[in-house]
DNA sequence: GGCGTACTATTCCGGGCGGAATAGAGGTTG
DNA sequence: CAACCTCTATTCCGCCCGGAATAGTACGCC
């Protein structure tokens, strides 16, 4: 059984909750805004329904047709495919695993930089994750005024929390450069 | 000028330092453990190093050869490579863009699982990132015995902080569970 | 001294991903 | 009422990635 993808396990999520065919589920997805979560494009969704249905996880259960319409092939969670989804969750949650992010590799690059420049940047960075952190906060505000229960944005929450503890670094980091006492090892001009 | 690939960006950095083929800038990366910050293949570096020549970020400077061996194509990097790998690391730090990493998903999706499985796992992953953080901290412990400059290891001192933050809020996300403070929308089972 | 293993150096290939293309139906605007 | 845009629903294509394969050489070991 191999470990579903992250557009996998939404989308095997989706239809738990229901039979559907693969464009409602996509329709059903960007409503919720998952595609703020996950990659979420219509041929990477396709070919995933496809593979889902060749190692049974999931099971045709009808075609329908709406006049001249492209048909629309109406799929089923097998219970093999309940099985997979929460093995899958449970492995993402439980263990952590290096996923290579962008910003190492330009931290650990930027001694090409001269560390004006660099410092520039990280201003630009930071602002712009302190804008992000604004719309996260007017948009918990919004779901908190609708009585949403937290557990139902943990994810948002724990998103916050990462980018507040990245942007804290920054300002300390950029601090740092500007007194000198984080001697920079790059060009000067 | 397309935006250079994290694989690139390291690439294109070690050939800025000098000449060399394909396989000593494997070699390099791997010595200097490139491979715990960018995902580190043969078979992506040589199609890398292949897509810089035909973009004219590299030049060909001579084939070696010794004995029987495959022969060695030296590459050089070209002034546009320069000017694209300053460009790069440039947008990478300056721009944050969202990279879509495999946590929130599992946490968005964790109400498919009971409550006490969730807070087992999320457990389980706290460990796991304070077992690493213990790691890094040995290792930044015999980097600092000698004397190699923090700015060197800005990248590893970034990774600490945000896996010290992740596991702050899982601590404290675990202990919300715990005493029902957030309610859990799972099954009881 | 022959055998196996590790290193050198590169190529190959299958698969997934994501953007673009397709094509008909319905609604909207001048 | 014709032209155009948008929505529905899916397919297609090209690129890139990463793991495996290849093939020759050097080295260690019994």
């Amino acid at each position: 059984m191999p470990q579903l993808t992250p557009l996998g396990v939404t989308a095997l999520a989706v239809l738990a909750e229901g039979d559907m065919h693969p464009y409602e589920m996509y329709q059903l997805m960007l409503a919720r805004k998952e595609d703020r979560v996950v990659r979420l494009s219509p041929g990477s969704l396709y070919r995933a329904v496809e593979r889902f249905a060749a190692d049974g996880l999931i099971a045709e259960v009808g075609v329908e047709r709406e006049g001249n319409r492209p048909e629309r092939t109406v799929y089923s969670i097998t219970p093999a495919g309940r099985a997979a989804l929460r093995e899958s969750i449970a492995e993402m949650l439980g263990r952590h695993v290096n996923e290579f992010p962008e910003f190492p590799v330009a931290i650990g690059e930027a001694h090409n930089l001269p560390a004006g420049e660099v410092v520039r940047l990280l201003g630009e960075r930071v602002a712009s994750i302190r804008e992000t952190i604004g719309f996260i906060d007017a948009s918990l505000a919004g779901i908190a005024a609708r009585g949403v229960a937290t557990a139902h944005v943990l994810n948002v929450h724990y998103t916050r929390a990462l980018l507040a503890a990245e942007a804290d670094w920054l300002d300390s980091t950029i601090s740092q450069l500007g007194t000198g006492e984080l001697a920079w090892p790059g060009p000067s001009n």
